[in-house]
DNA sequence: GATCTGGAAATACAA
DNA sequence: TCTTGTATTTCCAGA
């Protein structure tokens, strides 16, 4: 088994094999007008809309049998643009030859090996474009688990429904509707429990008897599902699992007996539960999707193993138009929150505090904003009129890079009281919600539709290759994701994470909670006061500052003093102690932390003792925290995961050695921004300093476009900008620094990384990982590609190494380098002066 | 009747 | 290896 990792699996993605799938045409979103997006969706690879190179490399053809009438092919073959699918159109598949999004040092609740089981295959088979990470060995065609559900959509023939399509097709249709209605999936979704073969997809649904029956064939719905789901199928599973080395197989012969088992009979066995204009769509994955819990892997193997249903999807709600690309980032990827004229924001931040449900238990309802509402997230400068699909998925909240997390998945709410359509789908065998956003809403979603299951640590850490460890890693952060296509053929991926959000029980009530601190270094004096802004904050609580080896060993620890008369539960200032040793030749990384009694500590946080002569490194006033500030301490968002945001006064070196963005810095925010975003994305993924010291203009305040010059440590897909900008050949230029000025960076989060996870353990902030992958002084190694480089990688700036270090050793080097350039900086300006 | 919630008992783990 | 304290899971019951 190869590598899983992320990286070399994307990386590897444009050389992997393609598999041609020929099936029934789909007319996904033609219908709905938009043809380049659906050819988009169709050519993932090879054929592109815009004539860009396709991506050579081998392909299989698979000729599915067609299973709908002529008639409806030619009714959703209208689309030119979309590979023209009679009974046998072909689609080309990619075949993800890597395995998970995280390697097996990183592997991901879904990479276990009952995530290999027809829940692992369904989800890579959901999409081409959704799951990259699919290794050979997570093959859909070396399992026998097919999703019954997916398996409509490959074979059946999306919605070639009548003309125009439904009315439902209606972009603009409200999706609420579908919202409240749709619930197929949630319903066997939900909490992974084992689904019933009895549910079968579609079947039901308004659309699929009546209104839909024109679809003899069901399967697919071109729904929004269908069409993020494309390849998800069971179908092309089964498809895929009868392939042959021939390359190219007759669906009609070789369609695996299961799948064509199902065509013959697939309504019978299969009670849909229809829902008021409920989408059933979803089901494709869903009956396999779920195999969290290895425990249910026999029955879902069991399941899986049948033949498969063919759900007959209604048709349903309109729904914005998924992201065709081919090349999605992976979920591990750090995309930033804001590029060109695009910000996506998170107006409203989800409460502190989520009690995660078990899949035992039934839900316990959606994420809550603080204030009573839920959150909200807003994509700026998005004047199209194509609605767009926002993505949730669960993501870590620890001092690593964001990924998914392994213990937790996002579970899609439904009900009276929800009034956000969404719809699930696997991508990397991590769950996310899919949310239109509208243009009518003005591309704004309010998710109350989002809700977190726990997963059993037991069953994730037993996973083959899994390395993370639950226990007291119940920390989670929202992770919204949005693609937008651009007339060039290029996408742009933005991301923005949410606060964390303390998901178990107990610490929810206990554990303090440190959102955010005034400072970010000091010199070894200490003594000055540094407000902390946060929650579950005691008059009787300590904060300690402790230091730590390599080795984890206490170095130092000491108990800082705090203003008890200032103690709220939200804030407390504490006076930053002296460090043990006041003559510093370097910064000195410590971690201080809250406690409010024996094991219940909020999460380190991270602080830096300075030389005394060494310049503070001056933290970037936060314009958002500003306002929180009290008595005159600005506040900055520190989370143990953020980022500190480092005003840039790191020459740089070479800046045209970084990507320049398609577009200009982000414009500020044209459109108000509410203040109950305090500390919203941008500033907590603002994952990469170091990025800064190599892309950032030596002003902060200079709106050059920068791009995160970081090239996914394996990403095979250079030449799509980082996974931010997937464009179709160029390599791209990309982004642009934050309404900050910081930039986020495309470096993988790491798959590799840290294998185990640490919740409570500060190492490295939001730096480490970034230093981790690149660090200042690594860059200039740079010269030498890694081999992890795809070969047609990106020019030579582009390829930027990646060694990965000890984080501490690293965080340290970071330091180092920071203070001398920064000494060499003060240098250089003092020689000038006097001379 | 299905959900959502808050509590807490039963277990599993770790120090 | 036993004890004790925590953390995790599973159940219950009320709204």
């Amino acid at each position: 088994m190869g590598n899983p990792c992320l990286a070399t699996q994307y990386h590897t993605l444009q050389s992997s094999p393609v598999i041609s799938v020929s099936s029934c045409h789909q007319t996904g979103y033609s219908l709905q007008n938009d043809n380049h997006a659906a050819s988009g969706y169709y050519l993932p690879h090879g054929l592109r809309p815009n004539g860009a190179p396709a991506l050579e490399s081998p392909r299989i053809e698979i000729t599915a049998y067609s299973q709908y009438p002529e008639d409806e092919v030619e009714e959703s073959s209208s689309e030119d643009h979309i590979i023209k699918r009679g009974v046998n159109s072909i689609v080309t598949l990619t075949l993800p030859n890597a395995d998970g999004y995280r390697d097996p040092s990183c592997l991901s609740p879904a990479s276990s090996i009952s995530s290999r089981s027809c829940n692992s295959e369904a989800s890579s088979y959901e999409s081409g474009f959704y799951n990259y990470d699919n290794s050979p060995q997570n093959s859909p065609w070396q399992s026998p688990c097919v999703s019954p559900k997916g398996s409509s959509m490959l074979l059946s023939c999306p919605h070639a429904s009548g003309p125009a399509g439904s009315p439902h097709n209606s972009p603009s249709t409200s999706p609420q509707i579908g919202a409240v209605a749709e619930e197929g999936w949630p319903a066997q979704l939900r909490g992974s429990r084992p689904n019933s073969p009895s549910y079968s997809g579609g079947g039901g649904g308004n659309g699929g008897g009546g209104g839909m029956g024109k679809r003899k064939v069901s399967l697919t719905d071109e729904n929004w599902l269908a069409n993020t789901n494309q390849y998800t199928n069971s179908a092309i599973v089964a498809a895929i699992n009868a392939l042959t080395t021939d390359g190219v197989i007759d669906m009609g012969e070789g369609i695996p007996i299961k799948t064509r088992k199902t065509m013959m009979d697939h309504s019978p066995s299969m009670s849909l539960k229809v829902e008021p204009g409920g989408e059933e769509l979803g089901l494709d994955g869903e009956l396999c999707h779920e195999d969290y819990p290895s425990r249910l892997a026999l029955k879902k193997e069991n399941y899986c193993g049948g033949f498969l249903d063919v759900p007959q999807h209604p048709y349903s709600w309109s729904k914005p138009k998924p992201y065709l690309s081919p090349s999605l980032p992976a979920l591990d990827w750090q995309l930033p929150s804001c590029s060109g004229p695009y910000n996506l924001q998170i107006e409203v931040q989800p409460k502190s505090h989520h009690r995660a449900h078990y899949e035992t238990e039934g839900s316990r309802g959606a994420v809550k904003a603080l204030s009573g509402g839920h959150p909200v997230v807003q994509l700026y400068g998005y004047m199209e009129s194509e609605p767009l699909t926002l993505q949730l998925f669960i993501g870590t909240a620890d001092d690593r890079l964001l990924r998914p997390h392994a213990f937790y998945q996002v579970h899609r709410i439904t009900g009276k009281t929800v009034s956000t359509a969404s719809h699930e789908v696997l991508q990397s065998n991590t769950k996310l919600l899919e949310i239109p956003l509208l243009p009518e809403n003005n591309m704004r979603a309010i998710i109350d539709c989002a809700g977190i299951l726990k997963l059993r640590n037991s069953d994730i850490e037993l996973r083959k290759g899994e390395t993370d460890i639950g226990r007291k890693n119940t920390r989670v952060r929202l992770v919204f994701r949005v693609h937008i296509n651009q007339p060039n053929g290029r996408t742009v991926s933005l991301q923005t994470t949410s606060n964390p959000i303390e998901c178990s029980q107990r610490s929810a009530q206990e554990l303090p909670l440190v959102e955010k601190q005034s400072v970010e270094s000091y010199p070894a004096t200490g003594g000055k006061m540094m407000l902390l802004s946060g929650l579950n904050f005691l008059p009787d609580s300590k904060v300690m500052f402790v230091e730590k080896a390599q080795d984890g060993h206490h170095l130092w620890e000491t108990e800082a003093k705090v203003d008890k008369d200032s103690v709220k539960c939200s804030s407390l200032v504490v006076e930053i102690p002296p460090y043990r040793n006041q003559r510093l030749t370097s910064p000195v990384h410590v971690n201080f932390y809250v406690c409010n009694g024996k094991r219940k500590r909020s999460q380190c946080q991270h602080f830096t003792y300075l030389p005394p002569n060494v310049p503070i490194i001056k933290t970037e006033p936060s314009d958002e925290y500003d306002s929180l500030g009290t008595a005159g301490l600005p506040m900055r968002s520190k989370h143990y995961y953020s980022q500190p945001r480092l005003t840039p006064i790191m020459p740089v070196a070479d800046p045209d050695a970084c990507l320049v963005g398609v577009y200009p810095p982000c414009p500020p925010r044209h459109v108000a921004i509410p203040s109950s975003s305090p500390s919203s994305s941008p500033t907590l993924q603002d994952l990469s300093p170091v990025a800064y010291s190599k892309c950032l203009p030596s002003s902060p305040t200079r709106e050059t476009p920068v791009c995160p010059n970081l090239t996914h440590p394996a990403s095979p897909d250079h030449n799509t900008c980082l996974g931010m900008l997937h464009s179709q050949g160029s390599p791209g230029k990309l982004n642009s620094p934050g309404p900050h000025g910081y930039h986020p960076i495309y470096a993988n989060s790491s798959p590799s990384s840290s294998p185990v996870s640490h919740p409570s353990t500060p190492g490295g902030t939001a730096e480490s990982p970034f230093i981790q992958t690149y660090s200042p002084s690594q860059a200039q190694a740079t010269a030498s590609p890694p081999s992890l480089l795809p070969e047609d990688a990106s020019p030579p700036s582009m390829a930027i190494t990646v060694k990965r270090e000890p984080q501490d050793q690293l965080d340290q080097m970071y330091l180092d380098d920071v203070n001398e350039i920064i000494r060499n900086d003060l240098s250089s300006i003092s020689v000038h002066t006097h001379a």
